[in-house]
DNA sequence: ACCTGAACACCGTTCAAGT
DNA sequence: ACCTGAACACCGTTCAAGT
């Protein structure tokens, strides 16, 4: 059963679920600069304007686009924690796998924080997301406070010092900053995770 | 006297610098999404097409625009060094400057940063230029290996690794991922300064 | 309710022609 | 050498009209 219009078919199915996936494929494959509202939907079998049924505008599909990443991306989190075999060093496979999602799909990436959304206008959904995927990292550093394996301080605080480090070094990589040796990410990553757990000692 | 061609003047004097200067300027004032090729002719009092005399295309312009923010940048940072009283706070102060220079020229900021540059593509200069401003960090590093304030780890991987951390606070600040308060991003970097630096010692 | 087709106001880029 | 004007192949978005 494809996502494609039946030819003749009146209505599409899901057109909402389908243009999300069809964004998420053609930014993927070509970037965000690759993504058309006529080609999505030239590719769905449907008109150009159907898209407006169920987004106000590009923005707003692009919103959605960035709230599957980050829901994609606390599972990730989440999933590494659970794999992690001791409670020391769930905060370090956390990171991995930040750095490891960003790699992955760099242009999904972007989305989410390369500043194509307009964070004022009224997305609380997405703001609701991308705040879920961060409480994954405080609540895994509030249980390592509880264990006294990380200083006292302001949880939310130490979170974000250690989701700025991974966030660094995820766009660095993906930049290409870090010259053009795919791993050079990973790679800097596994240098610096004793260095961020310093600071939280 | 003014970057506009003065009418019925042929040539424009410099026009490669005034395009510049006016994509800094639109930029600052709309965002990189802003800038358009026909609009800044318009805004020299020059044809469209005028700017394809110095510039390949849009990408190019965007780069040399990028290059300038790299040598900026760099003299902010050498800026920082200088005026810091004591050896043990260069480094400090070097990130405050980093974290401001993104804060003050977001859109500039995510031109140099932001995945819009192709940098596989032959752009030697801008990496040059980039590279200049990652020395200022390098250089600052080996100072205090020397000194032995800094542990005796390779010194571009720690400077990788700094560079990352106040990337990191740069950028979630200019996506406001940190919340409204404009501040917010130098009171993460205040708060993660004495982190970062537990991580080289 | 959902979709279409034509239209509008934009883009970047090319190219023959002008000075 | 440097610039222009018209043209080409695109965009996102609006809107009256269709089913």
């Amino acid at each position: 059963m494809s996502t494609r219009k039946r030819k003749g078919r009146y209505h599409h199915g899901n057109l909402r679920r389908a243009l999300i996936d069809e964004a998420l494929k053609t930014i993927r494959k070509t970037g965000v600069s690759g993504l058309t509202l006529r080609g999505a939907g030239a590719a769905l079998g449907v008109s150009r304007t159907a898209l407006y049924r169920h987004f106000a505008d590009k923005d707003a599909l692009l919103a959605a686009v960035a709230r599957e990443g980050f829901i994609a991306l606390k599972a990730s989190l989440d999933a590494a924690r659970r794999s992690a075999l001791e409670l020391a060093d769930q905060l370090t496979e956390m990171g991995a796998a930040y750095v490891r999602f960003a790699i992955e799909s760099p242009s999904h990436y972007r989305v989410m924080f390369g500043g194509f959304l307009d964070r004022c206008k009224d997305e609380p959904d997405l703001i609701a997301d991308a705040g879920a995927a961060f409480q994954a990292l405080v609540d895994a550093i509030l249980d390592l406070q509880r264990a006294r394996l990380v200083r006292q301080d302001d949880a939310r605080q130490l979170s974000r010092f250690v989701w700025a480090a991974v966030h660094g070094i995820a766009m660095l990589a993906i930049d290409g900053q870090l010259g053009p040796d795919p791993d050079a990410g990973l790679a800097l990553y596994r240098d610096s995770a004793p260095r961020i757990r310093a600071g939280l000692v």
